[in-house]
DNA sequence: GAAGACAATGTTGTCAACAATAAAACGTTT
DNA sequence: AAACGTTTTATTGTTGACAACATTGTCTTC
């Protein structure tokens, strides 16, 4: 019986190295094509086919029947019987629903990154907010503002130091990053935007949670009726930008 | 040209009648396996073996595999290399986390139900919890209590009209099931839930989502206190039943 | 008698071939 | 020319065998 002993403590030593070495090629298609769906490179509907993808990465079909599981799963494409993986369409309705979810849980979120760490631990953040991140917006530039507010989004989640929380805000948002791309180019988002996040950040420099979460849920809430004012561009794409630009201006000089 | 016309229509026809009909096998097998892991038939960390179920439910390996990757996702189980599925084993700041979760969670839900329905189409579950439900608590009949909540539950789901949300309500209340049923039996706690279910639902009788989901959240909030007071006897089960009957008896006569 | 190497066993991961199905193309009939 | 049934093709679903791996038990050596 002293074998068996033994051989346990060889196991606990082995496992660890071994431990993230594992699904490496899975997760890193899983990565990829959840990647590619999020920037559309794969438009919704789009068909994924096993033995493409299977030859593309050199990767074994069974594999990529176990990813399209996850990414079933994760609701981001849907299979149907003997006709295989295609992209999901989320239609008006979804992303509303999306985003009544969006805001209590980055909701709770705010609120426990404030309660989990120290006040000053957020200047940095403050600094971001109150520099760079006005310059992108007055510049324009956008990708950098979604970068610098996506650092943002990740300190927010890790300082929440829930796993569950931060796995469905992970899976939700990357299903409307597509759809932000689209909101954040309309007249005045992005600027609104801006001082709602400075708002958010200031309660949680002085350490108040729950105006922490209010002020947040207010953020989301008022993306959301972003969206709602003017989800005839936002849903249907490049082919109404010119109406977009007529409406801005009826908006802006009406 | 026409030929591709008119097997579209014949598609389209057809497509309907085998939609429920696919992954039947697969689901049945995944709502099985859901099952004994929420009702601890399979202990946490006890081992699921991919050929075992195969045979058992005359089911291809493959099916077995692509459960596990759904149950995973879920995180209900944990698969690591080459080593099989093992249940996933809930340690006390998981669970806590997970209440803060239905917190926010179930008070969104309350609030959407709340606005998506008239308020009139409450007062069966009303008349519930002042009738039935009352004399469960008062015979310490849980099981029926449990049912009833569960009623209640999937009412205010259905009516929320929102398939993510129920989606991740789901996801997270079959994790908490089995701690549930060790919650309901402390001393106080089914009393104290049935009236605060009650100020819920009367709130919602009125037509008011904002007080409803503030109720809600309040009632999650205090099944999590009653979680954190008791959570030796909670946590270590039946071993430590006679410690907690003598913790009852400080709790009320001391 | 304990420590380490080594083979034995069982389980999962991988692969290739086969069957089942659905969409499309084709040909026949009216 | 349109409607219908049949065949063809492409794709997924299934099956079984095999390889890789981890664990256990045995054996040798000190």
């Amino acid at each position: 019986m002293t074998t068996q002993l033994k051989n346990a403590i060889k196991v606990k030593q082995r496992s660890k190295k071994k431990d993230g070495a594992r699904g490496k090629r899975g997760i890193d298609l899983q990565m990829v094509l959840r990647e590619r769906i999020a920037k559309q490179e794969i438009a919704p509907g789009g068909k994924l086919r096993e033995q493409e993808l299977s030859t593309e990465f050199g990767v074994p079909r069974a594999l990529v029947r176990e990813v399209f599981c996850a990414l079933e799963q994760r609701g981001l494409i849907e299979r149907i019987p003997n006709r295989g993986a295609v992209v999901v369409r989320l239609d008006l309705s979804q992303v509303f629903e999306i985003y009544d979810l969006r805001e209590v849980l980055e909701g709770l979120c705010a609120r426990l990154a404030t309660q989990n760490s120290s006040p000053e631990s957020w200047q940095d953040m403050v600094d971001m907010f109150e520099g760079p991140m006005e310059e992108y917006v007055k510049r324009g530039d956008y990708e950098s503002f979604l970068a610098g507010y996506g650092v943002f989004r990740r300190r927010l989640i890790e300082a929440a130091a829930n796993p569950v929380l931060a796995g469905m805000l992970d899976s939700i948002y990357e299903k409307t990053q597509a759809i932000i791309r689209r909101i954040i180019i309309l007249p005045g988002r992005a600027e609104h935007g801006l001082s709602e996040h400075r708002a958010v950040l200031a309660a949680m420099r002085r350490g108040d949670p729950e105006e922490a979460e209010r002020l947040r849920r207010t953020n989301m809430r008022s993306g959301k009726d972003y969206l709602k004012r003017y989800q005839n561009f936002v849903l249907f794409g490049v082919s109404s930008q010119l109406r977009l630009l007529a409406m801005i201006r009826a908006d802006v000089f009406g």
